[in-house]
RNA sequence: GGCGGCGUAGCCAAGUGGCUAAGGCGACGGUCUGCAAAACCGUUAUUCCCCGGUUCAAGUCCGGGCGCCGCCUCCA
């Protein structure tokens, strides 16, 4: 069974296929720099991470291309809000951009090319069109001839002339057709702009798309995503250009992800609901946000919470304790070989083992995280059970079951962009950030440990437990282990 | 009005025709422990918004209804 994808344009699941096997072109839209990424964002950039990182772990040649929009109207606009240039506030932008992806984890494309850098690449192209006869100036701006486009309206399932009546025609424009959309907009005083065969201006919205993933990926492209907001009118009047210019299919997979919600309701500045990642990540791990994010099929509605994202902390928290411990115990010396096979750590090793095939298999249908991550998380309770199993009977087989499952769940989290720090310093680092939250020390509490340790070798319980309960009443828990007492800070005592 | 999506346990969420309806979080009981914690085991949906229909068989397909949401204007 091969990869299955659902596609815009088809609404159904398609075997997927690259126009040249072995290799995938693959373009999404990115971000227009003009303020801080929201979560939204993180899930658009998450999800198609993610698919990226499969698409490599599938072996195909994966050439990525994410784009910036460095000039438009909400550029400008803002940028004199802020009596700053519209190229300051872009590159500011893309730096928070930078910023944000990187703590997210999220892989760079091959390319990330940004419009006013190709604005040459963009008149070639509406040459060709007006060449073509699919656009024409007027008072120095270009449209584009929709209805010269006969499946208009195909990939976001509308018709041309029900759009009739939604469109409008801002003041100075002259289109032929309210329908129309700008390929090259005339400069209005004072904003930046480009020479171009039309006089001085700047590109349309959805020209650079078009133009900047042809350059790099040539006329068709395998996957084209973004967000669902995107289909209309972006990656429709994307569709309706880029084919009139090149006559030939201008992507063969569309992808658009759901939205964040918050409370039920998408985020948007004006209800003011939208958080920032920067934030989030303030609070949050960044790869529990990123479970999050896969956490729900992508294509849905996912709704943010505190909660849920605490509950996914919680669970990847367990994950990478279940490898510290699993770690260790396989670093004991074994001195036998099993002397009867133990049907659960059989079980749990057979689990283990199946890992691969079954996340494989989720992900191959339409790139189903959720599934995939419910699989993982099925073979940490294995594991922790094999480790239970090699803790009373140590032996080489269970061992080496350690060893190669500590392995492949790391492998697929890899895919996920999870469970990639050190576990052992992930668990510290948690506990000591956790510690410094609560407003301890780590001395403090192991001279605590050190009295309970004390009290109990005295056999006084009461002391003991005094002592233990103090600290769990500051958020420490204690935890007692042939190697001595070890101390973890809980997690509900540093969630929100 | 047009287009699209969603409604599965206390909460989140897979599953789109057929063995016992994944998984996470939470709760409860147990194993372990001096007692705990962690981990593990068990329990927590005789049933998938409602009503009809197709089928030997439906959460899964079809029809109708109710409820929620998104797009149709810049938006991940």
């Amino acid at each position: 069974m091969g990869l299955k994808v659902y596609n815009t344009l088809s609404r159904k699941k398609e075997l997927f296929e690259p126009a040249e096997p072995g290799h995938v072109k693959m373009y999404v839209c990115g971000i227009t720099a003009y303020d801080r990424c929201h979560i939204g964002h993180a899930r658009s950039a998450v999800v198609f991470d993610a698919i990226v990182r499969y698409l490599l772990f599938k072996g195909y040649n994966v050439i990525f291309v994410r784009n910036f929009t460095d000039i438009d109207d909400k550029i400008i606009k803002r940028a004199s809000e802020e009596g700053i240039s519209s190229k300051e506030l872009s590159e500011r932008e893309i730096g928070h951009f930078y910023e944000d992806m990187t703590n997210l984890k999220v892989l760079k494309a091959t390319f990330e090319p940004r419009a006013t850098e190709h604005i040459a690449d963009i008149i070639r192209l509406i040459e060709t069109l007006i060449a073509r006869g699919y656009a024409y100036a007027a008072g120095g701006d270009v449209y584009f001839s929709v209805r010269r486009f006969s499946s208009y309206g195909a990939l976001s399932g509308r018709d041309v002339e029900e759009l009739v009546s939604g469109a409008r025609v801002a003041v100075g424009e002259q289109k032929d057709d309210p329908l129309d959309f700008a390929l090259w907009k005339a400069a209005k005083p004072a904003e930046p702009s480009w020479d171009s065969p039309w006089g001085h201006g700047r590109p349309g919205w959805h020209i650079e798309c078009s133009a900047m993933g042809m350059k790099y990926l040539g006329p068709t492209f395998d996957i084209h995503g973004g967000g669902l907001d995107l289909i209309f009118p972006h990656h429709e009047n994307e569709r309706a250009q880029s084919e009139a210019a090149t006559g030939q299919t201008f992507v063969k997979y569309w992808i658009h992800n759901g939205f964040v919600t918050i409370r039920g309701e998408k985020m948007s500045k004006s209800l003011g609901n939208f958080i920032t990642i920067k934030d989030i990540l303030k609070r949050h791990n960044s790869e529990a946000l990123r479970l999050f994010l896969l956490s729900k099929q992508y294509r849905g509605p996912l709704d943010y919470s505190e909660e849920a994202l605490g509950e996914m902390e919680t669970a990847l928290e367990r994950c990478y304790r279940a490898i510290v411990e699993a770690g260790k115990v396989a670093s004991r010396p074994v001195k036998k070989a099993c002397q009867r096979e133990d049907v659960q750590a059989a079980e749990s090793i057979k689990t283990l083992e199946a890992l691969p095939g079954q996340f494989g298999q989720a992900m191959d249908d339409d790139f189903n995280t959720a599934q995939a991550i419910g699989f993982m998380f099925e073979a940490v309770r294995a594991l922790n059970r094999l480790c239970q199993a090699a803790g009373k009977r140590p032996c080489a087989s269970y061992s080496d079951g350690l060893k190669s499952g500590i392995k492949t769940i790391l492998s697929i989290g890899r895919i996920l962009g999870v469970l990639e720090d050190d576990p052992v310093q992930y668990v510290r680092s948690r506990d000591l950030d956790g510690l410094s939250a609560l407003g301890l020390t780590e001395d403090e509490v192991l001279d605590a440990i050190i009295q309970r340790t004390e009290a109990r070798a005295r056999k006084d319980w009461a002391a003991a437990d005094s002592i233990r309960q103090r600290l769990d009443g500051q958020g420490v828990a204690l935890k007692d282990t042939p190697e001595g007492t070890v101390w973890a800070v809980k997690s509900s005592a540093v969630l929100p």
